[in-house]
DNA sequence: CCCCAGTCCTGCGGGC
DNA sequence: TGCCCGCAGGACTGGG
């Protein structure tokens, strides 16, 4: 599931081909699938984006970003299952849409391969950037947060110190895989009411969300049994191999040796903690339901 | 303010 | 062997 290493990775995969090359076409995959959401519709995208140099190529939290010399840019959310392509898709059924670009009369494409159809691609004006892009909307990048915003931020909500790392108004690019990475590491347990953090806990917040975040970006993301993520050559990422808690339940913690992974559900979404390393500060616990009272429907 | 459930979507795997 | 259904969760919405 592409979090912020993810998207990362599939910015600088992209970046050579696209950044300064003239989009020369836009094309639908053949896929037979039920259509992404698009923003606008595929005949107007073309229309507003043909023949226009592609300036800049960047990540906003967990969106991809490619900005035009008109100052539109295209503004792709992967969510679950969706990966940008040079080449060699996973299979032909799920293309989604294609870039094709020109630079000193050679050809190139990148594409958007989305299995679940969940991702979304639009094309915004500047004024729409930032209304979607903007504060109102997404918190600053987890890379960009200095100790500070953390501390106020945290301070600012009454809730799960890991539901609050999920919200992107709060801090944006954290998804549920890296939010148990990152907790762990700091060695705060997930339920800790954010609001109840010392300066020292969000100290080693931070330094964790710093640490952990660079690593899977220098591995070039996690790819999990699912197989769901690919880099932008349709190679798995290596990340998932120092994974310390994510998907672990029941196995030994590799950090302390002394705790076994526990999940939990929190906020309808799977926790993964060790009890050892990420000892709960008293008093301070809020609403963390056990697996066994989870709802069964929905989801 | 915060929480919960529901929505979108497809592939996979457990259970019968 | 085959079918049903739960589960995975990012972003969003509506109700309590």
């Amino acid at each position: 599931m592409p979090e912020l290493p993810e998207v990362e990775t599939m910015v600088r995969g992209i970046r050579s081909t696209l950044e300064g090359a003239r989009l020369v076409g836009l094309k639908p995959g053949d896929c037979h699938c039920k259509p992404i959401l698009m923003q606008p519709l595929l005949q107007e995208m073309q229309e507003r984006s043909r023949n226009q140099i592609i300036r800049q190529v960047t990540r906003r939290a967990k969106r991809i970003v490619l900005t035009l010399e008109d100052q539109s840019a295209f503004v792709i959310e992967p969510r679950m299952t969706g990966l940008m392509l040079v080449s060699d898709p996973p299979d032909e059924a799920h293309l989604r849409l294609e870039w094709m670009v020109s630079r000193q009369r050679r050809r190139q494409s990148v594409w958007f391969w989305d299995r679940r159809g969940l991702g979304t691609v639009r094309l915004l004006t500047p004024e729409e950037q930032l209304q979607t892009l903007g504060p109102a909307r997404l918190g600053p990048d987890a890379l960009e947060m200095t100790g500070d915003d953390w501390f106020s931020r945290l301070q600012a909500v009454r809730r799960p110190v890991k539901v609050a790392l999920l919200d992107q108004k709060l801090v944006a690019g954290i998804g549920n895989l890296y939010a148990s990475e990152i907790l762990h590491r700091a060695g705060i347990h997930p339920g800790t009411s954010s609001e109840t953090l010392s300066r020292a806990h969000v100290t080693r917040l931070h330094a964790a969300t710093q640490e952990i975040l660079l690593a899977a970006i220098e591995h070039e993301g996690s790819t999990l049994g699912d197989g769901t993520y690919r880099n932008v050559l349709n190679q798995d990422g290596s990340y998932q191999n120092q994974h310390r808690v994510y998907a672990k339940e029941g196995g030994a913690c590799r950090t302390c040796s002394r705790g076994t992974i526990l999940r939990i559900v929190q906020a309808q979404r799977s926790t993964f903690y060790c009890p050892h390393c990420q000892k709960p500060p008293r008093k301070s616990i809020r609403k963390v339901t056990p697996p066994s009272a989870r709802k069964s429907s929905g989801d």
